[in-house]
This record gives structure tokens, sequence and C-alpha cells, in this order.
DNA sequence: TTGTAATCGAGACGGTACGTCATGTCTTGCG
DNA sequence: CGCAAGACATGACGTACCGTCTCGATTACAA
């Protein structure tokens, strides 16, 4: 299945000039923000000819999105599973915490606003995202929530994905459109407030 | 209270031109999509000097906020209140099936993914857009959540603005990144997951 | 008699900021040469914007033509006639000897063998140099031949514009080709045999 | 006599490819002209890698020189020596009007301006062009004047290599600068003159 | 009625970055 | 080892926009 424009041939790649443009660029997103982000600089940070990086990625959020995703294969192992302590409300007021606390870090802030704006914009970037990114993790708290499911705590009817995205969905939010403060009790109201339900007890 | 570089006179502006540079910019935010608007572009499109945008709004994403503004105060009259029938679930379906359309209609779909990129990325416009924009509609919302919650429709002790998020937040973050199709099937299932909650039914 | 690509407005131009590319085409190309002369290095050492110069000319041989010609209109009044002394051979001598003085001065030569590869690869420019550069210089030569030609020092029927390149031609090879030493003897022995021709005295 | 940089090994040598660059080379400059004539391009062309341009030549020019140099000596036993009539006006007509013919042959014109340019800003080529192309051409006109000489129709205290570039310069000048039109005339004229002078008749 | 002071359309300006092209060097794998 | 192939760091290309600026020409308020 040959490429209609003379691909370039992966194996002769330097793996280390493309380490080094990763970096660079999430280095760069992380001090000068995403709109400031220029391929030139990520470039010249990296030691490396524009030329490497248009050979290899075909946009700027390319790059970062690959960036993204090197970051996350760094640190495999780490997150294999989400808790299961048995107690679904703490379980997951644990992991919204922790998410809350990512996304309060200066470090992930401004990298995870420039892959959400990428991902808004460009659509073969958003089908990579949901592949390679949030396909993997969303599996993980599909599989927690499954769990749960199977020990009653959860209605038998319920779709699993629906309930991912009414969990996660008001932090995500909240977050990128900064329609309120982004506190560890803000997670727990949504955990409990998704759990119990809108409608009064019985 | 002045600003220190002679701050235009709002009551000499040209307020045809005006109109022509935010319908331009909503246009072509359309036509070209957001990545690829751009301030010439715009003054070009209006029969406008460049200086005639700079001297009125301090960025790209400020102008699109206003033409987004004076599209709802366009239409005004139109959303004064959300529907009360009495029945919170069939009302709430309603409204986020509207929601759904809107955000499907490509005359609206890229230019509300370029404000919201614009909102996440400047806080300033983020407060404006929470005043200006989300604002008014949030107490809609909040209003007809009130009044169920008067009807004992929803827990007391409910927090309005979760709640919000819990039914909206889904929906926009499905859109936004594209994590799941946008159907008005989600909407539905969205608002009764919200209004029972997660667990098994009692 | 409009322009179709919306040609600039003249009158608006900077004139200090084209007498700055020019001197600074002029100076650049006698420091690193004519091959590595840049747009880029010439917008730099001016303080000009690179689209300053793609405004208003269409090639770099265009900027550097012109700096040739301000440069010559800068020493206006100088040249205005060859030397007439009546003696056709001795002034002849004495114009030669001040171009080959020329043509042997850095500061002179690489300029010019960049305008002679300008024109040599250019018929446009070639004919602007024609018009604006040699030709003035040319009707100054034809002038004082034709004032031998009155004296009788010249053949009645002597078509001047070959002799005039039968006078400097040789001049100009050599020192374009580098065929040969460019000394103040040649240009004296050029002259000499050019008025009495090759064939033996009589 | 060792190369510090590890000399290629000439005997090694793949003398298919020297041809195919050498014909590229030619082939190129004319479709493309001078200034569009990349090394990449003739290496391309010529199916061949560019290291193996970069290994035996120092510069585009030189494989320039090196064409014209085989492509001489691919026509060689042609001219070994000039016609010699014993009518030396006759003779230099016949050979100028060729010489005109062949700079107006757009088959030669942009090959011959190409290495024309490369000679005058690099004077290691133009050394080698005077040795190895001009030279033994030179030699044959110094020859037929010589002949001329001996035979008393030029003057005995002539200096044969003014002559000669009293006779060709005219001509490559006026092509080089396209200063004037390149006909069969203008060489029978300049023929006529370089011998008579320009001097009336006694 | 006539300044006079602002906005307006237009667009030149010094810049930055774009994405492409060519340079000359280097590395890989074939013959 | 020469060679075809082509990745690499470098740097210039010519273009697109940026945000500032200057230029008449309207236009509206104050003298």
């Amino acid at each position: 299945m040959a490429q209609s424009r003379t691909a370039p041939d992966a194996s002769r790649r330097n793996p280390s000039s493309r380490r080094a443009i990763l970096a660079a660029a999430l280095d760069l997103v992380g001090e000068v923000g995403y709109t400031k982000l220029t391929v030139e600089g990520i470039a010249g940070r990296a030691g490396v000819g524009k030329q490497t990086i248009y050979r290899w990625w075909p946009s700027k959020g390319a790059v970062l999105f690959d960036a993204f995703l090197t970051l996350n294969e760094g640190q495999d192992g780490e997150v294999q599973t989400l808790p299961d302590s048995g107690d679904l409300e703490a379980d997951l007021k644990l992991v919204l915490r922790a998410t809350v606390a990512e996304l309060n870090d200066p470090r992930y802030d401004e990298p995870m606003r420039a892959l959400s704006t990428e991902i808004t914009h460009d659509p073969a970037l958003a089908a990579a995202y949901a592949e390679r990114l949030d396909g993997p993790l969303r599996q993980l708290k599909r599989e927690r929530l499954h769990s749960a499911q199977r020990a009653g705590q959860l209605a038998e009817e319920l779709d699993l994905d629906v309930a991912i995205e009414m969990v996660w969905g008001p932090l995500l939010n909240r977050w990128l459109h900064r329609s309120g403060p982004l506190t560890p009790e803000y997670a727990d109201q949504v955990v409990e407030t998704a759990l119990h339900g809108l409608r009064p007890r019985p």
C-alpha cells in the first residue's frame, strides 16, 4: 500500500530528534501558551530543522498530540486500573479529586487546553485522541463501573458511557470554560449528585 | 475612569461599521473555520479598515464574542424562559434536544467551537462569557429547576448549579471533543440518567 | 490604467526605507558577494520588513539595479560629457584608463559583476539597463566620437555604435571573464589598435 | 599528493553516472534556466544520489563546466583549425557568423550564459575555463591571425591577443548584455571595422 | 459658518511565522 | 568501497497576518 507523496521511511527516522521535538513541544506549550506555540519555536528548542517536523507530522497539533501520547506511555504501568475498594462513591471521589488536582496543576493545565483546542478543530485528531488517549482511560472507567454494576451498586440498565460522561463531563466543562471554581469539594458534589440523581430521595 | 491611551469616543462610533464587522466575523468563521479567521479577512469582508477593528476590540476573540452577543440579542424575545409544563423530565428533554439540534447545525457549530476556544485560552473573555452569554441562560435554567424543586420534583438540598452542569456538561463535552454521536436519543438518556441517578432504583 | 494586482500606491512609499534598502543592497553585495546576497540580509541590514522589499521590487536583481541607478543619479553633474581635447586617442585612453581603474576597484568590482549577472539572465532588467544606465553613458560616448568624426579623425561611414563596442567590449570581456590582466597599458593598447585597425599601416 | 579528506578513488568511479550527471546538467540548464538549476534537480534527472555529485565536483558550476568540456571533446575533430583561405576578412566573417549562429541557438544560449555567470563569480573556474575551454580555441584564433600576419595582412607589431579580443569581444558583450541585435551583418561589420580601424582611410 | 477634532477606508510599515525548497553532510543497505 | 536513496541541520524563499502608523475624506459638534 504505497503512499502517493513519497512517504518518508520511518525506519530511517532519528529517534533522538523525535524525542527532542516532543519534549520541546511540551515544554514550550507550558511556557508560552498554546497560541504562541510555533513550529519554529519547537524546532529551535529541540535543536532540529523545521523540515524534520514537517516531514513527520502534518500539523502543530499532531506534534502536541504525539507529545501527550508518549507522556502517557511513558508512565505506563502507573494507571492500569482504577481503585476498587468496593465503595464506588469513595473510589470515584478519590479519582475525581485526583483529576481536579491535575487540571489545577499549571504544568498540565496549559498543555491540556492546547490539546483540547486542537481536538475541537480537527476531527482527525479527535479520532486519534479517542482511540489512543481517551479510549484506554475510558476503558478503565468502564471496568470500574461495571464492577460496581455487578455488585449491585449501579442500575442494571445503566449505559456506562453515559454514566462516565455524567461524572466527568461537568468537571471538564467547568475546567475548560472556567465556569466555576474547580475544587475537591466540587468533585465530591458531582459524584454524590450523579449517584443519587437530581430527584428527591424517596 | 479615563483610559491612558486616548480612549475612543463611543458616541462617534459608526454603527453600520460595527454591524458589518460582526456579521463578517460570523460569516467568515463559518466559511474558513476558526484557525483561518483573520482580522484582515474580517476587515476586508466588512469593507472596513483594520484600525476600525483594533480601535474597538482588543482581540479577534473579543470580536467573535461580540458577534455572538448581538446574535443572541437579535433573537431576544425568543428564549425568555424555559418551558415549564410541570413535567420536568419532558421539559428538559425538549430543551436538550433543541441544544443538540443547534450544536449539529453547521451554521452554529464552527462559530461556537471558535468561541469555546477563545474562552479556553483567555480568562478575561471567559469572565465576559460567564456574565453576558452563559449567565442569563444559566439563570433561566436555574429558575426552571427551582420551580421543579418547589414542586417537589428535585431534592431540596440539591445545588442547582451542579445540577445544571450535570445535565448540560455531558452534552457539551461530547460535542466539543466528538467523543460520541450527538443525537436526540442521547439527550433523552442524559436527562433520564441525571434525574434518576446512577444507582439502582430502590 | 489600473494594475491587475492591487498595485502599491507609490505616493505612500516611505523614502527613507527605500534609501536604506538600496544602501544595504550595495553594501552587502560588496561584503558577501553576489551569490550570498539575500533579500533577508538586505531587509535585516536596512532595518526593514521583507515585505517592504517585495512590495516594491520584483526580484533581488531589481533592487540591485535600482541601487546602481541611484548611485549614478547621485553623482549627477559629474559625468555630463567625456573629455574633448581635440586629440581623440588621448581622450579615449584617459577614459579607458579610468574605466580600468573603476573595474579594478574592489568597491565596484563585485557589485558590477552582480549587476552583469542579473542582466545576463533577465531580459527585462537588460532592457532597463540599456535605457537607464548604459543608454546615457553610451550617448556621451557617441557624442565624443561624433565630434571626432566631424573633425575628420574618424571614418565618415563609421557606425559609431560598432566603434563604441570595439573600444569598450574588449575591456569588459577581459574584466568579466578574467581572461587577462586589466591594466592601463591594456587600455592604451586597445585604443591604439582600434583606431589604427589590425591591418598593416599602408 | 594525498588529500586530507580521504580523496575519492577515481579508478572506482562509475563512468555512466558521470555521463548521466553531465547530460542532466546540460539538459536542465536549458530547460529551467541557470537560476533554477539545482544539484538536487541534476541528481534526480540523472538518477543519481546527491552525494555522487558532491563527491566528484566541488560546486554546481564545476559540473556545468565539466559538462561543457565533454560537449566540446565530444565534437572533437570538428574544429581543429580555423578556415584559412588566404582571405582573412572572409575567413573571419565566416567564423564570426558561425559564432553568432551558435549564440542565437537556444540550445546553447542558456547553458553558455550559465557558464559565463559561474566564471564571473568564481576565479578558480575562470582559470579552468581559460585553460581547458577558451585556451585551445584561442590558440586556433592566434594561429589563424599569425598566418595572416606572415602573409602581410596584419600589422607586424600587432599583439594577437588584443586583436582577438577586439574581434570577438564586441560580439560576446552584445550577446551577454543584449545591448543590440546579434546578426550576421553585425559580425561582418565588426570584422570590417576591426581590420580597417576607426580612422578614415588615408 | 466655519473650524477642529474625531472616526473612517485604505494600506504601508517593521515584524514573526508560515510551509517549501535547496544546501552540503551524514547514514543505511545494496552490489 | 562506490553508489542510490534519503534523513538531517541550516537557512533563504516568497506569502500571510500581526498590530501600529499615517494618509486624505467625511462627519459632527462647538465657536
